[in-house]
RNA sequence: CGGGGUGUAGCGCAGUUGGUAGCGCACGUGAUUUGGGAUCAUGGGGCCGGGGGUUCGAGUCCCUUCACCCCGACCA
């Protein structure tokens, strides 16, 4: 026990980000490319991602979203067309200038994002109000060359979905935004155990182009916000630079509205840092490749392992994903092993075990001990893993709630924001007033909780316009 | 883009005043083991990040370059 193990796990008090490091290398998730910047999904982490497609692939179908495809390289010149998303995507764009032998005649760009290729598809296809609404996704890879990384949470190329429709009105564009954000706060609760602060994000913080962006904010144990995903109504904005024009019920030809919604890998990270403890990664049951791992103790004596295989059929044909580890490490080894990569449930299975019909159970968020009857074990587990699931959700809505402190004091905000916690608080919804104090703190506005005009701007003492969250980002 | 750090076996590291590279873990084989990171035996593995110098001789000294990590700033 006072042995040292190399693959300790940094302390995540004294050093949150190499422990996030540590976490997501020594579970297998991810390992570094040898372009800078750039990942390798591992088994253990796409296992996590495609629990997370399936979920909202299912989720956007129900509301009528396609799959479709389309291409990596985008003209240059499609990029230029709308003025602000040139402007917020042009510094971190990969651009193809060679192929083929020789230099290209129009510069290539690898999609920092689809909205100027699929809305140029949409010009093609939307000719009449009959033709909308008009909505597509994609699960496709896209690359942004940022200045500095850091596996799921910021990268040169990531996965992500990005869902695109066209609408006949603003209202309709403006409802898919929403909707898609409702569908995203569901996913991150039911399946990622993640409670978020959601809302409208500030002009200054929209995406480059939108009229209205909303956004799902999780706070990290560290207290840093991510952003977990966006929804975007980008009214007439795309569809002028790209002229999608349909005939209107009244014979008249009009722009149509459109949205954009996206979901990433991100999620991975966020996972990490909202469930990860001492110990490692702790995996919500839902999302979790690994539900339940069966250790077999004394795997060599009469029995253990066709009993451990016995009980891994029964819980697999019962929909669970199981593992049975036969290895030759000792069930210490695997216990830490299994902690570490956040298996939420581990059953022991051994000589006394068998003779007691009983599987020793231990679940991985309050590392509780119990013995779960083998004649029943599919229902056992399932309750376990249920609890564990609401468990966790609970854990990280309490940790939420304790990150956010109301305020009306700015020096309060700054001192509370710099010490880990997510601040509410009164703002005149000025952008000037915002950029100011975002260049002096490096604070800056999460999502809009509230209109408000009751009460008074807590950096310029205007009257404001909303209460609004404030806090740092990753 | 600023500040800091690291490159030696798969991982973590040591390597003295310069003398031709070592430790732990991991890995292969055999055996004994198995209820919280096992033990013994034995074996394999190195362009010491790259380039250039100084020197009889460079992991070590000098110059240069590249890569990666961390903290800021900026962005998803």
């Amino acid at each position: 026990m006072a042995k040292e193990f190399v693959n300790e796990i940094t302390d995540m008090h004294t050093d949150f980000a190499q422990w996030y490091t540590d976490v997501v290398l020594k579970t297998e998730m991810v390992d570094y490319g040898p372009v800078k910047g750039t990942m390798v999904i591992r088994p253990y982490g796409y296992a996590v991602w495609e629990n997370i497609q399936h979920y909202f692939d299912n989720e956007f179908k129900k509301v009528g979203v396609q799959n479709a495809y389309f291409p990596m390289f985008i003209p240059e010149s499609f990029l230029k067309r709308e003025a602000e998303h040139v402007e917020g995507f042009a510094p971190e764009v990969a651009v193809v200038t060679y192929a083929g032998g020789q230099d290209l005649a129009e510069k290539l760009i690898v999609r920092p994002t689809s909205e100027t290729i699929i809305c140029e598809m949409f010009a093609k296809w939307v000719k009449s109000y009959r033709d909308l609404p008009l909505k597509i996704n994609q699960w496709c890879n896209v690359v942004r060359w940022e200045k500095t990384t850091r596996p799921f949470l910021r990268t040169s190329e990531f996965l992500w979905q990005e869902g695109h429709t066209a609408q006949a009105s603003m209202q309709d564009a403006e409802n898919d935004a929403q909707t898609m954000l409702k569908i995203y706060e569901k996913g991150l609760r039911e399946l990622l155990a993640i409670p978020t602060i959601t809302g409208q994000k500030t002009e200054n913080e929209k995406f480059a182009g939108a009229v209205n962006t909303y956004s799902l904010e999780a706070v990290m144990k560290d207290g840093k916000c991510l952003q977990s995903g966006t929804t975007h109504n980008m009214g007439q904005n795309f569809a002028k630079a790209s002229d999608i024009k349909f005939l209107n019920k009244d014979e008249k030809l009009e722009y149509a509205y459109s949205s954009s919604w996206g979901v990433s890998t991100r999620l991975i990270g966020a996972l990490v840092m909202v469930h990860g403890d001492e110990r490692g990664m702790r995996m919500p049951p839902n999302v979790a490749p690994i539900q339940v791992v069966i250790i077999p103790i004394a795997s060599k004596a009469a029995g253990v392992i066709e009993k451990c295989n016995e009980v891994a059929e029964i819980l697999t044909n019962n929909g669970f994903r199981v593992k049975v580890d036969n290895s030759n490490n000792t069930p210490g080894w695997k216990f830490n092993e299994y902690e570490m990569k956040g298996v939420p449930l581990r059953l022991e299975i051994g000589p006394r075990d068998i003779e007691n019909d009983v599987a020793t159970a231990v679940r991985r968020d309050t590392h509780e001990k119990t013995q779960l009857n083998l004649k029943n074990i599919e229902n056992e587990v399932k309750a376990m893993l249920n609890s564990i699931q609401n468990n966790m959700f609970n854990q990280a809505a309490e940790t939420l709630k304790n990150a956010i402190v109301e305020t009306d004091d700015f020096s309060t905000l700054v001192n509370e924001v710099n010490n880990g916690k997510v601040a509410l608080a009164y703002h005149c919804g000025n952008s000037k007033c915002e950029t100011e104090i975002k260049d002096k703190t490096t604070i800056k506005t999460r999502v809009i909780q509230s209109l408000d005009d009751k009460h008074k701007c807590i950096y310029c003492g205007k009257k404001s316009k909303y209460r609004v969250y404030f806090g740092k980002q990753y």
